[in-house]
DNA sequence: CAATAAGATACAATAATAGTATCATTAAAG
DNA sequence: CTTTAATGATACTATTATTGTATCTTATTG
């Protein structure tokens, strides 16, 4: 079961290391060096986490990206609606629904539960929980 | 979220549409025309499903699938685990784990029971819930 | 103005998924 | 006993999604 695609892995990555001296200006070049991150792709995440509200960044020289919010106020549920847009399937699990009523499907309520649920799991950890 | 894999969604079509008439004898080709199934396809997902205990097979003229298992006896449980081996993770969920402890992990517990629950869902609708 | 770092976006490689083709085997019908 | 209609087994190809890379532009500091 796949909950965690890419980007997020990389992010919470990134931010976990972060968080370990949250006042700290960390630049994409240090998260290739400290944990083994793509070059051109730590570049790209940081950017978006920045345009997103989670970090602040600095141009220039001696810049870098520092936190916006408080890292125990950044959920995982954040990050994944950052970088999964489509998390939440409201349509049918199947391609093609299967039921003769979409409406009285046993299956539609159950899954829409559980979907509920992990969300409610995800916004219960923040990345200070993890560091 | 994705939960449902190709073989699982076409298994479960197939599986519904059989489960109208439970007695009579389904062939590959029936299925290629009454659903808008891949003719290949159909021909190994009954294979599989005959396998694997679901359907039994009578080969030559006249021949095809029918229910060795009741619809309502059959499982979504049981399809995924056929068609989804890998469904359940028990594995971090972060390709390399973030946290310091794995045993005292925040998230490794909950995942685990949003995982048991999805099961436990899966288990609680049969085919003939769907029909 | 030179050096450093982010902003933006397009590109290529790889892996996963989806769908196809083929040959062998079995059983019934005529 | 030959033809026909079906499954059994397995290998292959195409498509799509994911993953990782390259490059050019803009801003800031000293
Ligand atoms: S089978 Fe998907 S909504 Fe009923
Ligand atoms: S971060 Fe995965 S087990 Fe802790």
């Amino acid at each position: 079961m796949k909950l965690i695609n890419r980007d997020t892995d990389y992010a919470v990555r990134a931010l976990v290391y972060m968080a370990r001296s949250p006042q700290q200006v960390c630049s994409a070049k240090a998260l290739v060096d400290e944990l083994r991150m793509p070059r051109a792709f730590s570049r790209r995440l940081l950017q978006v986490l920045s345009r997103e509200g989670i970090l602040k960044s600095s141009k220039g020289k001696g810049g870098g990206f520092r936190f916006r919010k408080l890292p125990a106020k950044i959920k995982l549920k954040d990050l994944v609606e950052i970088f999964q847009r489509d998390f939440k399937e409201t349509r049918c699990i199947f391609k093609k629904k299967i039921c003769p009523d979409i409406r009285t499907c046993p299956l539609r309520h159950k899954i829409q539960g559980i979907e509920k649920k992990v969300v409610d799991e995800l916004a219960a950890v923040s990345i200070a929980d993890l560091s």
